[in-house]
DNA sequence: GATAAATCTTAACCATTTCTTAATCTTTCT
DNA sequence: AGAAAGATTAAGAAATGGTTAAGATTTATC
């Protein structure tokens, strides 16, 4: 699920925003200004900002500059072609006046997470609840951070890349000791065990199934 | 150099528009009517299209869906909200009203090169309280200064460029040696021991995880 | 150009994490 | 039921990471 960072003082229309920002499915995130939204963005990790300009406290550009890797789209009353130049150049992702057009808004919202699914889908794979990250190198069971060894992460990978294939020992092995496939199918029941162990936990159910005699694949 | 391709049946406004985007340093590509787009999308190769969506012969949306792998600016003279979401949810980039201020669609247009070109250029990388300035050369950590040496202001800089991003051992050793790959490992083990030394003392806190048997990179 | 300061590299040490192995128990197939 | 494969557990082995200190190298300063 992608997650918004609402920055707005106005309680009134952040009350909307959010409104129906989750009829939309997103998750919502509340700050009420720039300092706040700054420590939101760390806690928070939100896939996108939606950044009031009149902030009491520090200066929305201040706040923007802040912003790294996740797109901000600009709210406004400020209509001045000025204001949107020197944001967009800026840093922001969109600019949108006040008042503005829910519908608008919410396909603006989608232009920019089509924009960064198109790049992510080659650093990440997706199965059932189960979350690879290839680039942070990191796996997530529903959002929930799961620490895996080298070796947990090498089988994790091959596993999902083929979903609804089953991997036999012997290439599991292959692609993680490299050479020696010998005595070591005793390693690998290990590994596996603790890798269903560590998705267990965090997932609640066991993802990976055994075909007797062949290898292993994810459950679908 | 960026190519853009102008698709818009009013000859004045394109000329306009050519004149202008020459002057950006941009290249230009012109089309007249929407076979005629489609027709330089692949022997012109541009890496964005301003597409007006009053077109003689094929309707703006055909083109729009056409395009595909490019960013796509709509320019039209409607101004309805409905307008803009089906263009915007059809797979269009941006959506600009006539009459349009240059200055602004110059800015929106720089936008969409940011966002394709993933590496910009920046001055000033933020993550969490590190602000890292490449113009003055300098590290703070809440504002105050770090003197850092170079090698570690080179890996620095490179983890928090990619703040998500796992960085591997060899491709810092590669960065900052520039060529032996060699027995340097350990040297790589102090140089971050102590940036994070210095980080901590100033900053109070570990700012950098290790990846176990990867590398390193910025803590979120 | 010589001296001093800063920086980088290397190696050794210890702590920690991860891997492998083997023993034991459970499941599946014939 | 018996045999073969899978799952789990625990313990020792191996590998990796972190820290420190000393010598080598580079850079700065006079």
């Amino acid at each position: 699920m992608n997650t918004i960072l609402v920055v707005d003082d106005d309680v009134y229309i952040g009350d909307m925003l959010e409104e129906v920002l989750h009829k939309e499915g997103y998750g919502v995130l509340r700050a009420y200004s720039g300092s706040e939204a700054l420590l939101l963005l760390s806690s928070g990790r939100p896939d996108l900002v939606l950044l009031d300009l009149m902030l009491p406290g520090l200066n929305g550009e201040e706040v923007l500059a802040a912003i790294q890797g996740i797109p901000v789209i600009v709210v406004s009353a400020r209509a001045e072609a000025e204001d949107k130049v020197s944001l967009l150049l800026g840093g922001a992702a969109d600019y949108v006046t006040k008042p503005f057009d829910m519908k608008e808004l919410l396909a603006r919202i989608a232009v920019q997470f089509r924009k960064t699914t198109v790049i992510e889908e080659k650093t990440r794979l997706h199965v059932d609840d189960i979350v690879l990250d290839m680039e942070a190198h990191s796996v997530t069971v529903n959002d929930r951070a799961v620490k895996v060894t080298r070796t947990e992460y090498a089988i994790l990978r091959l596993l999902m890349r083929n979903p609804e294939q089953v991997i036999p020992k012997s290439v599991i092995l292959e692609k993680i000791s490299g050479d020696t496939p010998d005595c070591v199918e005793s390693s690998l029941k290990v590994h596996i065990s603790n890798l269903r162990k560590k998705l267990r936990e965090a997932g609640g159910k066991d993802y990976i199934e055994s075909v007797w005699g062949i290898g292993f694949k994810m459950k679908t």
